[in-house]
RNA sequence: GUGGAAUUAGCUCAGUCGGUUAGAGCAUCAGGUUGUGGUUCUGAGGGUCGUGGGUUCGAUUCCCAUAUUCCACCCCA
């Protein structure tokens, strides 16, 4: 038997509903706030990954499927949605238009990871990036926005909040954190001596305990901040204050590609297993630069939609449509013709197996019909339908030239 | 990528200290005297016990490999 690959989900029927639902609440949210669709490829150039999200991210170093095509191209399924849509905001000269640009997207992404509940090799993401707008307000809007989507959905959060700082103060903390590690010495694991280079503001949240009580008295990045990133990030406290969005502050979080800056933020669900983080987004103002575009502020997040679905608590189904069926053989010609005309304004289900009526009805049952339409010898005599309300429980014979 | 656990019917799981026809609940299908559902009763179908090797007179059961899923690490959405 062959088999999806690993990691490789198909999503159906129930889930597909959930999937659904949760693409139409989001898209409905994402609308309100003034956001327009973008659609862009699911492969692209290596470099684009590489110049946005990282060479050093794990992401990139290890877990893309990258190859080459039959033209010779060095390409990539996408392993996150943001590197795309800014690929398009430049090459569209939106840069150089100016002015305010709204983006929200969904769709699959793909990463050569071991998988694991709630991370899969290809998984969902719905996301949305601003473009052009600079103050925090927007970032306030992001974190507002994620937590309409999760309100609608159902779904209880706790919200992680962290600045990263900018060109300004980064470097300078990135140096002292650096300094502060390498007096460490060897008393620090192999990961953290790993991490030291790679992304030393990993190594404070290192699950060594070890590690951790040497950290205590490490810098925070938080306490270093420029006086642009400080303001920053107490208007962006304030604004969710003002607005009861709790949050806490977490200094060690990281965002797992290069190309953050000043706020950064996850939601995360303390129901769905270790994987815990539903959505995490932030800051990225010198990413359109990066990619050659001219210079444009941009903020953005992205929901897991796999993490997702089994905390979305549905609406309680209504029932709906016909279910129809015939009891001799001969009705079946009759039944097609009634499903036929109820199709063009409802949902129509025909059974083919003629059978006794409790049969029927059970039927029409299962499927949650609202209807269950009936054509036996009487009805055939008749030139009627019996038909049954299954909520109200009454019943009637209609005239078929009225189906 | 590292360490660990699991894999038996469509689903959730029993079970066999290695020995004839491997069980349950739910689901499915068919009936309960001739046209009334969701919450009844009866019955039936459905499994080469994840896959491939090995040990054995004999393996679903023991051993090895492999695949997948799950847990922790890692990472992230």
């Amino acid at each position: 038997m062959i088999q999806s690959l690993r990691g490789m989900n198909d999503i159906l029927s129930e889930d597909y509903e959930r999937f659904e639902f949760f693409i139409s609440t989001a898209s409905t949210v994402a609308k309100r706030y003034g956001f327009h669709y973008i659609e862009t490829p699911l492969l692209e150039e290596t470099a684009l990954f590489k110049r946005s999200v990282g060479e050093s991210s794990d992401i990139v170093g290890k877990e893309m499927y990258q190859f080459t095509d039959k033209g010779g191209n060095d390409v990539c399924l996408r392993p996150e949605g943001t590197a795309g849509v800014v690929r398009a905001f430049i090459q569209h000269k939106l840069d150089k238009k100016g002015g305010i640009h709204r983006f929200y997207y969904h769709g699959p992404m793909f990463r050569y990871e071991r998988p694991q509940k709630g991370r899969l090799r290809e998984f969902h993401q719905f996301g949305v990036e601003s473009f052009g707008v600079a103050s925090v307000y927007e970032d306030a809007l992001m974190i507002m926005m994620v937590a309409d989507i999760l309100k609608e959905l159902g779904i209880g959060y706790r919200l992680k909040l962290n600045s990263l700082g900018d060109q300004h103060c980064m470097p300078a903390y990135r140096d002292k954190l650096v300094g502060f590690i390498e007096s460490c010495g060897d008393a620090i694991c192999e990961d953290c001596q790993r991490r030291k280079s790679t992304n030393p503001i990993r190594v404070l949240d290192c699950k060594n305990e070890k590690c951790q009580s040497l950290y205590t008295d490490a810098p925070k990045l938080i306490n270093n901040l420029c006086e642009g990133c400080q303001s920053d990030f107490d208007t962006l406290k304030s604004i969710l204050d003002q607005h009861a969005i709790a949050y806490e502050i977490d200094t060690n979080l990281v965002r797992g590609l290069d190309y953050y800056s000043k706020t950064a933020f996850e939601f995360v669900s303390d129901n769905i297993g270790s994987q815990s983080a539903i959505a995490g987004g932030g800051r990225y103002d010198r990413l359109i630069e990066f990619l050659d575009g001219k210079s444009t502020p941009a903020v953005g997040f992205a929901l897991g939609i796999e993490r997702l679905l089994e905390l979305i608590v549905m609406p309680e189904s209504v029932r709906e449509g016909y279910y129809l069926g015939a009891l001799d053989e001969e009705s079946l010609p009759l039944v097609l013709k009634a499903a036929e005309s109820v199709r063009r304004t409802q949902k129509a289900v025909v059974e083919y197996d003629p059978k006794k009526l409790q049969n029927h009805l059970k039927g029409a049952d299962r499927i949650n019909a609202r209807y269950c339409a009936i054509i036996g010898e009487n009805e055939r005599a008749n030139h009627t339908i019996w038909v049954k309300d299954l909520v109200e429980k009454s019943e009637s014979l209609i005239p078929m030239s009225q189906f």
